[in-house]
DNA sequence: ATAATATATGAAAGAATATTCATATGAATA
DNA sequence: TATTCATATGAATATTCTTTCATATATTAT
């Protein structure tokens, strides 16, 4: 008998069906987003694409960094389809790629306020 | 004059909008709150909370890995104010800090749904 | 007090990630 | 078509993160 439990069968059937439902979450997709937006340069082009399209050359000056460093960024939240890309002429503009995203920074922005003010 | 703008001073308003913005948002918090879920046994220990509280003994038996491994997902976790824990006897029980965590995954998980199907 | 159980921790090793540098590509312009 | 501007990319370096190992602490039972 382990730990909280009252039987041995009682602590097998919590472990048994924690893994089962563990088995249904698509966790490795799960981790790549949250991956993707736990990096402070690609956060801040996600956040800055919230607020409107634009091209590589300002979305640089915007968020800050080097011009390749940038362009790394953009093909990591490319890849991850969070961000999507046009040529607009000579430039690239960017914008968010569906409104999941924001609705998850918008959600987690606020945490964060409630963090600081409690 | 640059890229798409039609003139130097669209150019630098869109710039200089786009850092005020960025001033006003907390990226450091948020960069944070997304890494620690961007980790695989981190993640599963949040999902497995996110089904009822649970002691250590069994969220190591239910994600899987070391006991060690655990405790310090679990020392991050803690730090970042996502889980908290209480202790019960020989065991320490751990639970959701708050319901942001549950919202924020939750959307999240959600939206692998939706990539999933579309 | 000693042993056993449950959890936590520091430090080192190992793995994964980001950044930089040099260079390449694609589009417009002279 | 040579040049310039805007962006992208591979490879190497630098950094950061995770995992492991050994050991420590806290609680209960003998």
């Amino acid at each position: 008998m382990k730990t909280l439990c009252n039987s041995e069968n009682e602590h097998l059937q919590k472990i048994t069906e924690a893994r089962a439902f563990l088995e249904t979450q698509n966790v490795q997709v799960l981790k790549r987003i949250f991956h993707l937006l736990s990096d402070t340069g690609r956060l801040k082009i996600v956040l800055t694409l919230m607020q409107g399209d634009m091209c590589v050359y300002h979305l640089t000056e915007a968020c800050g960094g080097s011009q390749s460093g940038v362009s790394h960024q953009l093909r990591a939240l490319r890849d991850g389809k969070i961000v999507k890309a046009k040529r607009v002429g000579k430039a690239v503009e960017y914008s968010l790629a569906d409104e999941h995203v924001r609705e998850i920074v918008s959600l987690a922005l606020a945490h964060t306020v409630c963090k600081e003010n409690g």
